[in-house]
RNA sequence: CCAGGGGUGGCGGAGUGGCCAAUCGCAAUAGACUGUAAAUCUAUCGGGCUUGCCCUACGGGGGUUCGAAUCCCUCCCCCUGGA
């Protein structure tokens, strides 16, 4: 029977990893390398579809974990699936809600990212800094060998994922394009724990591979497995070759990093996984980043940051992020970005978005998501530009210059 | 004019002899955010520097006290009743 998911290389960078070319999946094809747009909850927040479609996305990823517990995965199979329910006619995505064994987990409430400064590892290792901890606040999700025990954040009532249900909610929401349960783990993790995990994520890879073959769902949804091992070269590499060896549709990059070598970390991994299979690095979205994760190898990208930033003021412009409700705005007539030509910056001023920020109006929030998902949607498909046209080095130090400015 | 209530930092509003440069909220100023517990969170928010202290401050002025935003006198202003 045919695959549901097919990828083609169109041209590759010389001497790197990275890669053009085209994923085609059940609702369209996806131009890669491509950044998906989150949409958590079957919406990306403060857009609707056609903001969405018309910024440039041509993907879209949401959440098992967070649809399962609402509206239900069952309200979405009544629904028609998730492109009916939500009206997103192109390409979908659900992660797992394996990352929610981070976030609810080993990361709750300590203020802990999935990429942290390996000093502060050190740091914390050492005792010279505690990564903020409040005992008394019990983690939402426990984690043990058969699965996840969630409580939920809504309610706190409790519920258990094991790898063969959060393909079941996948299978039932419908998404081209779905993940393997993993457990993403905390950049402050022990090596001991991350190969402890790493080993699980394993295992459970091989549950949901062989429960999604034995449906009919695996006819028209792809499955990526997901590579872990944290922030250490020999468990990313086993892991790769791990994941690579099973038979899924995609690759997921998932996991905690340093932010210094998490090129590196994506190459010892690309380097490892089938080169025509499409790569996709999870929660990855800062420019220098996408640029490091493209030339290492990966072809997809998905990020909360472009609109979480949106909704809080930060925005992104070719001489670096600024916040629009700085004092110095308040009487900007000029547009965000110059030479941005997204739907904000055609028809809107800093200090209107700032006002509208200033005074807690919603239109703030949507012009400035559609401003910051364009830009970096148009980022990364100006990255496939450049590999097409063969300057991907040279585009990423002209962009890097201006961006980070000597900052970085 | 009489009776009562009240005037505190940009605003609202605590405090009613020392722990008060003054709780808290808002506003303001900056920062953070990387598979979304997030339209959230953090810090600062009278002035000066040697960061411990000094100066200026709770309507104005005067007084009591070792010490006053807090008690007394007086003036000014606001609110509510009454003539």
């Amino acid at each position: 029977m045919a695959k549901p998911i097919s990828f083609n290389i169109e041209k590759r960078v010389s001497d790197r990893l990275g890669r053009a070319g085209v994923i085609n999946t059940p609702n369209g094809s996806i131009q890669t390398p491509a950044f998906v747009t989150v949409g958590t909850k079957a919406t990306v927040k403060a857009l609707t579809p056609e903001q969405v479609s018309e910024l440039g996305a041509q993907v879209v990823l949401a959440n098992t974990y967070h649809l399962y517990l609402e509206p239900g995965d069952d309200v979405l199979v009544e629904g028609g699936g998730l492109h009916k329910y939500m009206n997103w006619s192109g390409p979908t995505m659900t992660d797992s809600g394996g990352f929610q064994a981070f976030s609810l987990g080993a990361a709750f409430d300590k203020g802990v990212g999935k990429l942290i400064k390996s000093k502060d590892v050190e740091d914390e290792r050492d005792g010279r800094k505690e990564i903020s901890t409040d005992i008394k606040k019990l983690p939402l999700a426990k984690v043990t060998e058969d699965g996840v025990e969630f409580r939920s954040h809504i309610d706190g009532s409790k519920h258990f994922f094991t790898p063969e249900k959060s393909i079941e909610i996948q299978h039932n929401i419908g998404a081209d394009m779905i993940f393997a349960f993993d457990e993403c783990t905390s950049p402050t993790a022990s090596y001991e724990y991350q190969k402890e995990a790493m080993d699980r994520t394993h295992r459970w890879a091989g549950r949901c591979l062989e429960y999604h073959k034995k449906s009919k769902n695996s006819e028209k949804q792809g499955l990526f497995g997901i590579v872990q091992g944290g922030r250490y070269e020999d468990l990313r590499k086993e892991s790769a070759r791990t994941i690579a060896s099973m038979d899924f549709d995609g690759f997921g990059i998932g996991g905690s990093f340093n932010k210094e070598d998490m090129e590196s970390a994506v190459r010892w991994v690309n380097e490892m996984l089938p080169e025509d299979k499409p790569r996709h690095l999870l929660g990855i979205g800062e420019p220098s980043d996408l640029f490091g994760g493209v030339l290492s190898g990966a072809d997809l990208f998905d990020c909360v940051a472009p609109t979480r930033m949106a909704r809080n003021g930060t925005l992104h412009t070719l001489d670096g992020r600024i916040n629009i409700t700085n004092a110095r705005f308040a009487r900007d007539h000029s547009s965000i970005d110059d030479s941005c030509t997204c739907y904000t910056c055609r028809n809107y001023t800093r200090s209107y978005v700032s006002h509208l920020f200033r005074a807690g109006e919603m239109l703030g929030a949507t012009l400035a998501s559609i401003h910051n998902l364009h830009f970096i949607v148009k980022l990364v498909a100006d990255m496939r530009q450049a590999i097409l046209e063969k300057d991907l080095p040279a585009f990423r130090e002209s962009f890097e210059g201006k961006y980070y400015g000597g900052r970085c």
